[in-house]
DNA sequence: AAGACAGTTCGTATTTTTGCGAACAACAAA
DNA sequence: TTTGTTGTTCGCAAAAATACGAACTGTCTT
């Protein structure tokens, strides 16, 4: 149908994957998920990119809602996100759990 | 370290997750999770888009290898790509099951 | 007041993505 | 041979993503 619109939590799993859809993002959650916390500096100290990048980086994972930031003056305190990665986790293992395919009339 | 790349994995999961990033495709992959397999035909008909796009989606989505696609003629019917979905599930459960984050030094 | 430090924001350039209609290819049916 | 069916590919336009240096903000230190 044309007039359909997508589903809330197709939306959803787009915006997280659309995050995570870059190796700079997927490096900074990483490194993020490893610890507690960190701060820019050391976050752009592992990273190929200017720190102008991994700033736009940073603001795109937060408006996703992967992580969040806090000002500890003069750094800037980053962290996952854990309520939103949790709901990450689960959205994104029920979607991928959930193929009903069998291989029995599929291609190839 | 401004010389170190990023690793097979991350770049992995991104480009998976790039597939994901967007409703459209999303709503694909949801709808042919549902089944065995069916024909483009299907897929463009609960799309609110033009076939063109749908094909292009279509390609992109083989491109990152969550699906596979066969000539039926005069149709062609895609499914989920077994092998790849199974990888990225091992791959977004380890990956968003691996947080140390605690919270006791969190932001927030 | 002047510098230094840690990041963000701005302006800009380049590339990629998204989307569409029109044209096309392949094949079956009339 | 002409027509119809099913998708793909082409060409284009608009929008978004990526990346960078320069300039800026805010807060300490001197």
């Amino acid at each position: 149908m044309k007039t359909k619109q997508y589903t809330e939590e197709q939306e959803q799993i787009a915006r997280f994957a659309k995050a995570m859809g870059h190796p700079a993002r997927m490096a900074i959650l990483s490194f993020l998920a490893k610890q507690d916390s960190c701060f820019f500096g050391d976050i752009h100290e592992v990273l190929p990119i200017a720190k102008a990048t991994v700033s736009q980086h940073l603001k795109e994972l937060k408006d996703a809602g992967l992580i969040q930031g806090e000002i500890e003056t003069p750094k800037v305190r980053y962290c996952i996100n854990r309520e939103n990665w949790e709901l990450a986790r689960k959205l994104f293992a029920a979607f991928l759990g959930d193929c009903k395919c069998t291989g029995t009339s599929c291609c190839g």
